[in-house]
This record gives C-alpha cells, structure tokens and sequence, in this order.
DNA sequence: CGAATTTGACCAGCGC
DNA sequence: GCGCTGGTCAAATTCG
C-alpha cells in the first residue's frame, strides 16, 4: 500500500524521470566471464547481493550485444539500477553499469567459501545458467562487490570486505566517459571504473594499492610465470578469496603470455 | 496464480 | 530543428 505509493512516488516524480543521460552518477565493472555464455542471451546477469528485474533489453548502436536494463527488486522503491551488456571488442567480458544508489543494505558475505569451491571445481563462472541470474557467480560476485560506491553507508563489515581484499591487480580504476569509450584500458584486465560525476574516486582510506597497483605485468620469463602462479597459490592458501582472484589473474595472464610470443 | 522476463512502442536527451 | 540513440514503460508471455 504505502509502499506501492512509494514507488510511484518514486516513479512518477514531480522531477524528470531517470531519462537523463547527464550527471547521473554511474559505476562501471567490467567482469570476465565465459565466451559460452553468450550464445543463448545477452548474458547472464551477474550476480550480486541484491536482487535485480529486468525492465527492458535494448541493442546498441556499434556494438553486436544488446544491453539489458535491470532494477533493484530487492526492496521496494529502491532506486537502483544497472545496465549490463557485453564488451563489444571481448564477449567474454561484461560491461555493468550501476546507476544510482540502494537505499537499503544487504549483507551477503560468503565470498571465501564461494571462492574455495570454485577453485576446487574448477568450473569457469561462464557455465552459469541465464536462468538463473542470482548467486551464480562467485568471481563476477567479488568483482562486483569490491566496489559498489552506491551504497550508501557501508556497514564496518561490508566497508572492511570491500577494502581489505588486495585486489589492486586485478582492478584498474579510473575515469571513462559515460559513453564506455575506455579504448585506452587494457582490453584484458578486468576493471573497474567509478564514474562519479560529482564524487572523486577515494584514493586514499588505504587502499592505495588499487589505483598504485600496476595495470600490466613486466614480461616475465617462464620461469617467472611459474613463480608467478605459485605466488597465487600460496596466496591461496593463506586466503581462499585471493585464491579465487588468482585463478582470475593467472587466467589473464597466461593469456597475455600467449600474446605476447 | 503470482512473479519475472520479453519485447515493441514511446519519450526525451544529445549531436549535427 | 531534426534525426538518432538510449532509457523506460507496459502489455504479453513464460516460468516456478
């Protein structure tokens, strides 16, 4: 009742509706996924800890993908927003775009779990089933945790989550246009763009390492690449949740590898 | 049967 | 001012 209201209050607002392209506070996160994803829909819709309704799937100009419109169903009247879609020049990486803010929290935090039976199962998160959008993507579920500047006020728990995890290497952040132009990011990284129009991008809080942490590799010989994933896996050992960013990593950097003989 | 998804139409911002 | 494009709505359809 009231809630029904609300949202159409919230739907119908005495203001312009959403359909402003311009100084909309918008986060993008790139995830990896599987290229099989793709051939029966747009993409999966990764998962978060929200729940997420699809309200409208429209095809983009220049890009072979179509994009999907999802909204915040996990409370009424919340005004969150995401817009998912494929990278044009990489299927196997997701484009989401958050848009506004939740106006409520939810805490779902099982991530090393998660993590500790992905890397045991080996199971690429690509083999996820489109039918099934929600908790189905550990690794897309991290990368998209590790940011989520929408939320209001981070509980300690979720603040100490999404800061303490070293994820510098797997992440750059920095500004791109609203037009998801990013030409100048490595197409191989998984990345993660706040594009605050009216917040700067915290820097500081100690997690430094993020935006200090190097975007490529130096080339490395084998040698080093071997080390390089034993460092991952004793990273693992000593926590499953940079385990599961290390499958991630190695993944990419062995692709690098390819590319660079 | 209710909830979620799909899909075409409509509306408004933006670039030329 | 016009056309293009992105974003949203809402009816129809599908699913659990």
């Amino acid at each position: 009742m009231n809630e029904d209201a609300a949202d159409e209050e919230l739907r119908k607002p005495q203001t312009p509706p959403a359909k402003k392209r311009k100084c909309v506070e918008k986060t993008v996160v790139r995830v990896r996924i599987g290229t099989e994803l793709g051939k029966e829909k747009n993409e999966g819709p990764p998962s978060d800890s929200w729940s997420w309704r699809k309200y409208g799937q429209k095809p983009i100009k220049g890009s072979p993908y179509p994009r999907g419109y999802y909204r915040c169903s996990t409370a009424k009247g919340c005004l969150a927003k995401k817009q998912v879609e494929r990278c044009k020049s990489d299927a196997s990486v997701l484009i989401i775009t958050y848009t506004s803010s939740h106006n409520h929290t939810q805490g779902i935090r099982s991530v090393a779990r998660i993590s500790k039976q992905t890397r045991q199962q080996r199971v690429p998160p690509d083999s996820q089933d489109p039918k099934h959008p929600q908790q189905q993507d550990p690794s897309a579920q991290i990368q998209e945790e590790a940011q989520d500047p929408q939320r209001p006020a981070l509980e300690p728990e979720e603040f100490h989550y999404s800061h303490d995890l070293p994820v510098g290497e797997l992440f750059t952040m920095g500004q791109l246009d609203t037009t998801g132009n990013n030409s100048s990011l490595s197409p191989v990284l998984l990345e993660e763009q706040s594009v605050h129009d009216a917040l700067p991008l915290e820097s500081g809080g100690g997690n430094g390492s993020i935006e200090s942490a190097p975007t490529t590799r130096p080339t490395e010989t084998e040698a080093d690449e071997d080390e390089y994933y034993d460092f991952f896996d004793e990273l693992e050992e000593l926590h499953p949740t940079i385990g599961l960013f290390s499958y991630g990593l190695q993944e990419r950097h062995h692709r690098h590898h390819q590319l660079v003989l």
